[in-house]
DNA sequence: GTCTATAGGAGGATAGAC
DNA sequence: GTCTATCCTCCTATAGAC
């Protein structure tokens, strides 16, 4: 009859768009979006450099469609507990897609754009949650330390922070956390 | 008599190759190291292309002396208190030297050399100072944090971080810094 | 000591064949 | 739908003039 199990060009176009959009997410995350070339991306795809400026376009536009994130929200309940809870999941699972945007994130404009936007949604449910005049100070710190700590880990690889297991950098962190979403125990020292 | 006010040879040399690498500082920290020309450090020093290339014989060469830094030590003390002075000292004169490596450390690899070279003698400090089995993770976490903490400072100029006091951040990472270097409530929460 | 000229290579983008 | 061929720009690096 017919429908034949052959693909269509239509899923053959997927198929291939998908191999380069994997491919291009690798590299970006290795070399970052200067060094790396449509060349390389398509070679790793296994397909042709004209073929994938075909379907994307420009480089630009391929980093663009390989750093799109799934938006990622803070979990509900002691906001100290879900910070913790989110930086697990970027702990645990290497977070490939937003390793994208950070390689990239102090040499590329799109990049640092992106980061931005991202963080500006985070920022903002961290505010909520911290009940603090301060409280936007206290979201960005929590904010860096959260990149800082994801950066040594997963781009620099630096010693302990690389290798530990999430749970043992978790369970110092929380004090941080706690710190940064409480308030209290200013004057600690001494 | 002799002694003419006139610059010798050396002295113009001297002078040049300052005004090369001044200017190659300050567009290395802005651009990083890939987006970063010759031509365009030749022309912020108000000299020619060749005249850089003669004088450091490659764009290598000229990041790697652009980027040299004065080692720079830890203050003696309780640990906490020594790692916010530390902290401070970045927070409050924006150390541009440390940005030319910061700026590039995720996508060029004699930056990520570099920087890692200064971090292993940072923690080494930090680990003597830190009596705790787990002293080179607890180590880590703190570097994390201050470089989390001048990337956004300085490199992704992120809101609240970018603008606030430095007081105002050391104020928030004291709690943060005494329970890294101590180790001790690990159970506040709850 | 400083500049001009140019070699030589890499990489993004385009046009068109199959 | 995929590939080949090529253009064009940009940049490091070199050689040599002033």
């Amino acid at each position: 009859m017919s429908e034949p199990p052959r693909r269509t060009r239509a899923e053959q176009r997927r198929d291939s768009e998908e191999r380069i959009l994997a491919a291009a997410r690798e590299i970006f995350v290795e070399r970052g979006y200067e060094r790396t070339t449509i060349r390389a991306v398509a070679a790793a795809a296994g397909v042709n450099a004209g073929l994938v400026m075909h379907y994307f376009g420009s480089k630009e536009e391929l980093f663009h469609r390989a750093a799109r994130l799934p938006p990622d929200e803070l979990p509900p309940g002691d906001p100290a507990e879900a910070l913790l809870e989110a930086m697990r999941r970027r702990l645990e699972a290497e977070p490939v897609a937003s390793l994208v945007l950070l390689r990239s994130v102090l040499t590329h404009d799109e990049a640092a754009e992106g980061f931005r936007a991202g963080a500006r949604r985070w920022l903002e449910d961290i505010e909520e949650a911290v009940p603090a005049a301060d409280a936007d100070l206290r979201a960005g710190l929590i904010g860096a330390i959260m990149t800082g700590v994801v950066v040594d880990r997963y781009l620099l690889k630096l010693g302990a922070v690389a290798d530990a297991p999430a749970e043992d950098i978790l369970a110092l962190l929380r004090p941080c956390f706690e710190s940064l979403t409480r308030g209290q125990d200013e004057g600690l020292g001494g």
